[in-house]
DNA sequence: CCCCCCTTTCAATAATTTCTGAAACACCTA
DNA sequence: TAGGTGTTTCAGAAATTATTGAAAGGGGGG
């Protein structure tokens, strides 16, 4: 499943346990059930508190830190859109804008189009991104919910969700 | 750019290359371009062929194939939803199927729950995608603009610097 | 302040992925 | 069928990425 959003086999094998088990558990408790190192424990855990979809917990009267998976799946699916837009689609958007601008001169009119019609595509992802991982995130949800039964409009435009 | 949608940096660079030129190339001319050798050239080609973001062409007197890049944005993006839903999404859901299925005695309740609500996110990631892609995505190239007009309920932050 | 318990870092090593180049293959034409 | 063109395959080499384990770091409590 970390094919789809991209992160390293046992990053995502130390999500799938903190998530299937739903409990919280400490990096020792990580290392044994999947006989990996400390600092493989340590490093996959902190990639997943990057990633907004694990939380640290503590105990108390405990020094250890626990860590637990985001259990509702659209939230944890609204932190993974929101942290690749950050790092891949924002990044890519100023990199076409500085080719863009670059490419004032030379290049054919021809390629300026197509530079411009991504440009603009992922503008259009960016922005539907940022609604459905935004705090409005969840009218989103029903949204897309909505959207996915609106029988596909052959006609074009029908009527806004 | 490539990271986007998973692909190896030659077979981007590849694309790239037939994207930005806009020419018809064969294996030569790339191979001449991009200084990478024969067997990398075909593969990135194939490897291209089969995304269904390229396609070979002939030029009549030349037994030389030539390939050329889909120069329309939202078709060469149909094109590669379409493959990561049969790649990466539809296998996902038989495998979540088959877990929940299997799970039908020991595991908790709970986890059931979460299985289930995994599954169904996929489900609806799935018809989503199918309707971008399939033969009405025009269609949704048109709501996707709209939506990304519409106001959503409240307004949160506006979009990038 | 020092000890103890836990966490983080990082250079070395291991595993995986990608690339090469030459040989095998396929297919046309004469 | 031989000869010429062009494409694909694949085992080994190279590059990249992930993992380990030991040492350094960081606080809190005694």
């Amino acid at each position: 499943m970390g094919a789809v959003w991209g992160i390293s086999r046992t990053v995502a094998e130390v999500h799938a346990l903190l998530f299937i088990t739903g409990e919280s558990l400490c990096t020792d408790d990580v290392m044994k059930r999947l006989a990996i190192s400390r600092g493989n424990a340590s490093m996959s855990l902190r990639n997943l508190l990057e990633w907004g979809i694990i939380s640290r917990v503590h105990k108390r009267g405990d020094r250890k830190d626990y860590y637990q998976a985001e259990q509702d799946v659209w939230a944890m699916f609204r932190a993974i859109v929101r942290e690749r837009l950050k790092r891949e689609v924002d990044p890519l958007l100023t990199d076409l804008d500085d080719l863009i601008a670059t490419s004032d001169k030379q290049p054919s009119e021809d390629l300026r189009e197509r530079l411009t019609a991504l440009r603009e595509f992922f503008e259009l992802v960016s922005t539907l991104g940022h609604r459905f991982a935004g705090p409005t995130g969840h009218g989103l949800e029903a949204a897309a919910k909505l959207l996915s039964r609106t029988p596909a409009s052959q006609d074009g435009k029908r009527g806004r969700p």
